[in-house]
DNA sequence: CAAGAGCATGCACACTTC
DNA sequence: GAAGTGTGCATGCTCTTG
């Protein structure tokens, strides 16, 4: 190789030194030329024109190198375009200049006649030239300066290809321009082995080949080609690197640097696979807790249609005793009232008839504080008595306490007090819920459906005489007792408050300010029940005479008022559903 | 229109570096 | 030993030429 670039840079030189002179001569005419244009320039004194004219030079000046190249013949085209290009000769200069400088180390080589295999034959020719290149070395620089020649790069390779009078040469010049800079000396090695063929007639034949196989992998691909396949090389595998890299960063507990690449693409496999098994245990998740889902809604569905038809039953039971035995109403229905010695003791009694209704079920003690103020006569939770129509479904303590109802109705007679069951307690309970009961420090008994058989208790106790506290729970709070039926309630055709209930209830509220307060129902139903209880104990003739009141039904302030749209739509007999609703485990349906 | 040349791109190998 | 670098070769696409 140092052979072949050491005859490459002989011959350049030599070249160089030719086209030195001719750049020379060429200069001297460019001169005259020019100043010739310039003249005429001026004298258009069009700009425009004058750039027009500009452009075309610049063309020429690549051309300009095959001058050289051709020092036979080439003295002719060179002139024409080297005549315009002047300004753009700046940048040909210093490439020219590069290649002359870096090829002088090469020069001493030239000795290596070594030359190797096929290089050889060509060389030959190269090292026979080379001698007058020795002397004409410095010379090159000099013609730098001439470079006005636009094109010094192109001429170097082709200084080198043009010593074998190949025209080609400037062709490659065009394209590899950029890589071209970047490699001047390098070019030259390649180029030389070109060159050699020049001298000797019967190697020409291979140095035009070696010309071709050379130009082609040198200039375009040639050493410009090489320091450009590296840098694209470069950059590929940069890529390849930073794709490597994020791979390896989008992959959990992976060392960033212990791992190799190999470890990379095993550690993402592992990963994407173990990915993929936990998309499929999810979806066998979801779709389990859909089936959950299902099961449960189903669930729910029935537990409402089981309570609506146990409410029903107990509702028809209810009205068919309150109907067949006045008496026992009076007597049953325990009012949630405060621990009223006598209604709580006429309430037990009440309970112990019933028996077994499910006293077990406590009413909120909230409720029970409110309504039970001094607990004088102590409502001992009753242990709880399986109840005959106790329903299997498991209810809620809010359902429950509607349950206990019916018992209640049951035990007609204060006679037989169940010990265990406090009426306070029980009918307290359910009623809470529906019924709010702003207190003002009494306590107002705030029932819906549950309390009706409360309400009808205390509304008898009233009648009976004494005008204890009970009665407060039904009573108005104004003088003129009213209760309203709430507007958006349904009405309820059959039951009918009858005025002269009210009035009665109004007298006694009258008898006892205790309970200023306003009764407040929020529940339609349960206004029916307090209206029906009103009306069922007119009918029994304990009603009192008096203005006629009207029953007010409205959410009591800070009452609890439980609507469930569903319930309320679906029972008209129960509110108590109402109330159970929300007790309801359903929350478990949040799994779906 | 086919053949060839030119060019760009990617892969593989050898070598060097850390 | 892995990673980085340089280089050659193969392939495919585009443009030019006969």
């Amino acid at each position: 190789m140092s052979i072949e670039t050491l005859l490459e840079a002989a011959r350049f030189l030599e070249w160089q030194a030719q086209q030195q002179q001719r750049a020379r001569e060429e200069q001297e005419r460019l001169r005259l030329e020019r100043e010739r244009e310039r003249e005429q320039e001026q004298k258009k004194a069009s700009s425009l024109a004058r750039l027009a004219h500009a452009l075309p030079v610049e063309e020429p000046r690549i051309e300009a190198p095959p001058l050289p190249l051709s020092p036979p013949a080439p003295p002719p085209a060179p002139p024409p375009p080297l005549a315009t290009p002047t300004p753009l000769t700046v940048i040909p200069i210093p490439v020219v200049t590069n290649s002359p400088q870096s090829l002088p180390p090469p020069p001493p080589p030239p000795l290596p006649p070594a030359a190797q295999p096929l290089p050889l034959a060509p060389r030959q020719p190269a090292l026979v030239s080379t001698p007058g290149l020795s002397i004409k070395e410095p010379a090159p620089l000099p013609t730098r300066p001439q470079v006005p020649t636009p094109a010094p790069l192109l001429p170097d390779s082709k200084t080198t290809v043009a010593p074998t009078g190949s025209p080609k040469p400037l062709q490659p010049l065009p394209t590899p321009i950029l890589t071209i800079a970047p490699h001047p000396g390098v070019q030259p090695q390649l180029a030389p082995q070109q060159p050699p063929p020049p001298t000797l007639g019967t190697l020409k034949l291979a140095p035009a080949e070696e010309v071709k196989s050379s130009e082609q992998k040198k200039r375009p691909g040639g050493i410009g080609t090489r320091e450009v396949h590296n840098k694209l090389e470069k950059n590929r595998r940069a890529h390849l690197k930073e794709c490597f890299e994020t791979l390896k960063r989008n992959i959990p507990n992976v060392d960033d640097k212990k791992t190799s690449n190999l470890s990379v693409l095993r550690t993402a496999l592992r990963y994407i696979q173990s990915l993929k098994r936990k998309e499929k245990e999810y979806e066998h998740e979801m779709e389990r807790l859909a089936r959950e889902k299902i099961a449960t809604q189903q669930r729910l569905a029935e537990l409402k249609h089981e309570l609506s038809q146990w409410m029903d039953v107990l509702e028809i039971d209810r009205v068919l005793r309150q109907t067949g035995q006045p008496e026992d109403d009076q007597a049953s229905t325990s009012t949630a009232s405060e621990g009223e010695d006598n209604i709580d003791e006429e309430m037990e009694e009440d309970r112990a008839g019933l028996g077994p209704p499910k006293m077990n079920h406590r009413p909120q003690p909230e409720l029970l504080k409110s309504t039970l103020p001094p607990p004088s006569t102590a409502p001992t939770p009753l242990p709880p008595h399986p109840h005959p129509h106790t329903h299997p479904v498991a209810l809620s303590p809010a359902h429950l306490a509607v349950q206990q109802q019916p018992p209640q109705q049951k035990t007609p007679l204060p006679g037989p007090p169940p010990p265990p069951a406090t009426p306070t307690q029980t009918l307290v309970p359910a009623p809470a819920h529906l019924v709010a009961t702003a207190g003002s420090g009494s306590t107002v008994i705030a029932h819906t459906a549950t309390t009706h058989a409360s309400v009808i208790q205390t509304v008898n106790h009233v009648l009976q005489g004494p005008g204890g506290k009970h009665i407060a729970h039904i009573a108005p709070s104004a003088p003129s007792p009213a209760v309203q039926l709430a507007p958006a309630t349904p009405p309820i055709g059959h039951i009918t408050v009858h005025p002269a209930t009210l009035n009665h209830v109004a007298h006694l509220s009258s008898q006892l300010p205790l309970y200023p307060q306003p009764v407040a129902v929020s529940q339609p139903v349960a206004v029916s029940h307090i209206a029906h209880t009103l009306s069922h104990q007119q009918v029994n003739g304990t009603a009192g005479l008096g203005p006629p009141a009207t029953v007010m039904a409205k959410p009591a302030v800070g009452a609890q008022v439980v609507h469930h749209p569903q319930l309320v739509g679906q029972t008209v007999l129960n509110p108590v559903t109402m109330v159970t609703m929300p007790s309801f485990p359903v929350s478990t349906l949040k799994l779906a």
